[in-house]
DNA sequence: GGCGGTTAGTTGAGAGTTCAACAAAACCGA
DNA sequence: TCGGTTTTGTTGAACTCTCAACTAACCGCC
């Protein structure tokens, strides 16, 4: 307590905001594109890459959890509403009783598949049609800095 | 049809990801912080900022959401809710009888003051802090050339 | 004046997220 | 091996957001 605010200066401020409508505005784009082409949220079409690029398609839901940045309930509600879509089953896991097993189906492969085009096309689009090679580099170093300082703090 | 997909080089890839994941891991931490400390998320703090600093902290809606970046809608529910929280009252518009003002009350306006300092803290430690002046410069030209690519588009 | 088109704002339903509580199994030190 | 602690995953309720439909009022033009 009784410790000054260190409140914004200007160009803070400005990048703050500027940020703030870059990222929401991104986002929101994306998630209307993907759910208009592919009737699925952004956050469900992560689900689904990266059971796409794991062994045999298959990853353990924390796992799961932890690379796609979700909570466990999170991803616990969203793999249900794909396993009703059946693009996604769930397994036993044979070491851990505990544990669950997310399984991309073929469906769900296919249906990843076709909407991967469009939405690869609406990223270059909206965010790297937009920024020179440099600033492409810039923002990596940037958000590599940012998610070490996130998780390590 | 029948153009190939132009699909992400790894440096993309890995810029994209990573992207992702600072964007999310940070305005998740602070929509936590601010729901701890103030009771509210993320959203409707931008809401009450930007009727703070209006003259006469009053805003039309429609002018309101577009400075919050919001759609109409989602700014009718969460105006109906701060209303219910005694944070802003709504009146009629004098010039146009379609139109609602919002108005910060008294009491919306002490919630943000009380609220302000937590929260620029939690900016500082979860981005400025961890970047360089210079990556602060890059951020923000990379953030506006972003805003203008997409409402230009 | 009045008619068609546009703009302002709200509403309700459906979908996704958060949070806290919970059960079950695994882990671990005494 | 026992009992407390941690980990895994699910659940339901409350909340927020999206989308489409809708009312009301404004605008322009004949």
């Amino acid at each position: 307590m009784g410790v000054m605010t260190r409140w914004l200066d200007p160009d803070e401020q400005r990048t703050w905001r500027a940020f703030l409508a870059a990222t929401r505005g991104l986002m929101e784009n994306l998630d209307r594109e993907l759910q208009r082409d592919a009737g699925m949220p952004h956050a469900y079409y992560e689900i689904l890459v990266r059971l796409s690029e794991a062994p045999e398609r298959r990853l353990r839901m924390s796992e799961l959890a932890d690379v796609t940045g979700s909570s466990r309930s999170r991803l616990s509600h969203a793999v249900a509403r794909l396993e009703d879509a059946g693009w996604v089953r769930r397994e036993d896991c044979p070491t851990d009783r505990r544990g669950q097993i997310a399984h991309l189906t073929d469906a769900g492969f296919a249906t990843l598949a076709a909407a991967a085009p469009g939405h690869v096309e609406g990223v270059r689009r909206h965010l790297f049609d937009a920024l020179t090679p440099a600033q492409v580099t810039q923002l990596r170093r940037i958000s590599e800095t940012l998610v070490d300082h996130l998780t390590g703090s």
